[in-house]
DNA sequence: CAGTATCCATTAAGATACTG
DNA sequence: CAGTATCTTAATGGATACTG
């Protein structure tokens, strides 16, 4: 829909990057929503809404475009059932579920990074909670 | 230095997901081309030029930017030795090094879903190589 | 309920020229 | 060499109203 300048350096530079695992699954998991939104579908399937009240402070755009992206990227999964009104259900695939264990690690680093760089939280937070 | 709006939803939304360790940890790790500066630092003191010649298509802006980021972010470290010409060099912090084993899995998991979603590169490529 | 569509605001990234 | 400064473009994020 939107524009896309192929040759601009921008993307040039974007092509290149992805052809780095690293930078390339990070751009999968990367953005503002998408880990919070893969972490309320840990162990979960959640229809539309149920997400969205859960990530909180998120727009339906915003969680739409996410969730597109992530369904593209074969994170997710949606089911639409065809009832009225309509219900479609989300939820995690395997490829997803694999990821988890690298977040945790991530997780447990960003503690320490806070703590060792003092932007430590004013409180103490369980590993895995992020309301 | 640019206009600040503190309380834009933006903002505030930035600060919410800050407190979930994890995507405190993606953004400090996130953007274009952070890990890609951490990556050729590893095991190795860089100076500017150097790293600049590394990266590959980053303009020296973009490169200071990041660099700054990740000096004050406690990744890397900036030793100016007082000679004409100048020279700076780089190198990563021990929370930086922490953080490597964590990246080498991140990439692992990349390559993966390059495989099971039919993204994957036209040629084979090794683990840690990223050019 | 589960989205779309439209428009606007903010941030990230790049090109280029210049300086201590 | 190691940056700054300034300007432009591209991408992301948000508000609001509307629809099947």
């Amino acid at each position: 829909m939107g524009k896309r300048k192929l040759e601009s350096t921008n993307m040039i530079n974007e092509r290149h990057l992805d052809e780095c695992d690293l930078s390339y699954a990070l751009r999968k998991l990367g953005g503002r929503w998408k880990i919070l939104i893969l972490g309320k579908l840990e162990n979960k399937t959640l229809r539309f809404k149920e997400l969205k009240e859960r990530v909180g402070n998120i727009t339906e755009r915003m969680l739409i475009l996410q969730l597109k992206e992530l369904e593209a990227d074969g994170l997710v999964t949606r089911t639409a059932h065809p009832v009225v009104p309509p219900r479609v259900d989300y939820e995690l695939t395997q490829l997803a579920i694999d990821s988890i264990p690298i977040w945790r690690l991530l997780e447990v680093w960003g503690a320490q990074h806070r703590n060792e760089t003092g932007n430590s939280l004013p409180y103490p937070k369980e590993v895995g909670s992020c309301d």
